[in-house]
DNA sequence: CATAACGTTTACGCAAACGATAAGGTTCGA
DNA sequence: TCGAACCTTATCGTTTGCGTAAACGTTATG
């Protein structure tokens, strides 16, 4: 063994995190990683010898992904659970899928994947039209309001239009 | 006829409802419409002589519009809390904007409307872009899939595709 | 090698959002 | 007028999602 054994042990970067490094990179406090962990989330890459917590790059997309979910979506940690079951759950069928060669398993692999993918879409598509649905008010209002403000900048009287626009 | 029946009143249909016709209405339990009312998210158009709460049309209307954020959208009963808020400020503006003939008031009136629907709008629009990413994975997941099952029912072998597709 | 900075597990604490009784009053048809 | 079904307030319990110490080991640095 070389005296370069502490040199990074291949190309891809395997830079090794600590949970405050993972914190600061994150947004995500220690204790919220600690108990994503706890409850299922998610597995460190490694420990140290001290037992320390030890993660790698991936382990800071998904730790991303899940607080993307919980601040932005508005899921709970049990629907972010279910999403990412699904996620393995499907990595785990293609690889079925791959080691068979019988038509009906592969046939039942792909349908359960679609079955999945089709349920995920639609709650999804549920969460977006009411987002739009208020969106579209609150631009709808704007619009409305900049209007407004151009007749009272031009001096004009903004009473005679119709439209009640609520 | 049971005591259930409860006879409109006059042509108005001023129809009110007690709290667990409302329940089966909206899809709420009668704890959780108990408890929008202790935090202020609404308060029962009135009550009966013996002190039965008791709902009109516009009531179920802000119920719903309720759990539609809460189920749909995510938003906790704070940030509800927020948006049912504003659209009272709004509402007092509008009345305050036809009651002054100030142009300066007016003018801070439409800007201080204009800055709440676009606040209002910008955290809309994270949200949906955010969901959208993610409904368009599932959607591209179910057209590959389904381009799958097509090649198996076609007893054609489908591992000549280079696309992984994650 | 001392020591500050950081980590560990364990455990209790807390706000949010209700669910589940309890103890009692109201409505209304029979 | 009576009882079933409904309502009231009040209190306590539960789950989720962490915050906050306590008591103790690990790592980095002068």
């Amino acid at each position: 063994m070389s005296h370069l054994d502490r040199a990074v042990s291949d190309a891809t970067s395997t830079a090794l995190l600590r949970i405050q490094e993972v914190s600061a990179e994150t947004g995500l406090t220690p204790r919220a990683i600690r108990y994503y962990e706890e409850i299922g989330l998610l597995a460190p890459a490694g420990r140290s010898g001290g037992d320390y917590r030890l993660y790698d790059a991936d382990d800071l997309d998904r730790l991303r992904f899940i607080r993307g979910l919980r601040d932005d979506a508005g899921f709970s940690l049990s629907e972010i659970r279910q999403l990412l079951e699904d996620e393995q759950i499907r990595a785990r069928n293609r690889g079925r899928f791959r080691e068979t060669r019988d038509a009906t398993e592969r046939r039942s692999l792909v349908l359960d994947a679609l079955d999945r993918a089709g349920r995920q879409a639609a709650t999804l598509e549920g969460k977006i039209a009411r987002l739009e649905a208020m969106l579209a008010e609150a631009v709808e209002r704007r619009a409305h309001l900049a209007g407004h403000l151009a007749d009272l900048d031009a001096g004009r009287e903004p009473g005679h239009q119709r439209s009640d626009t609520r």
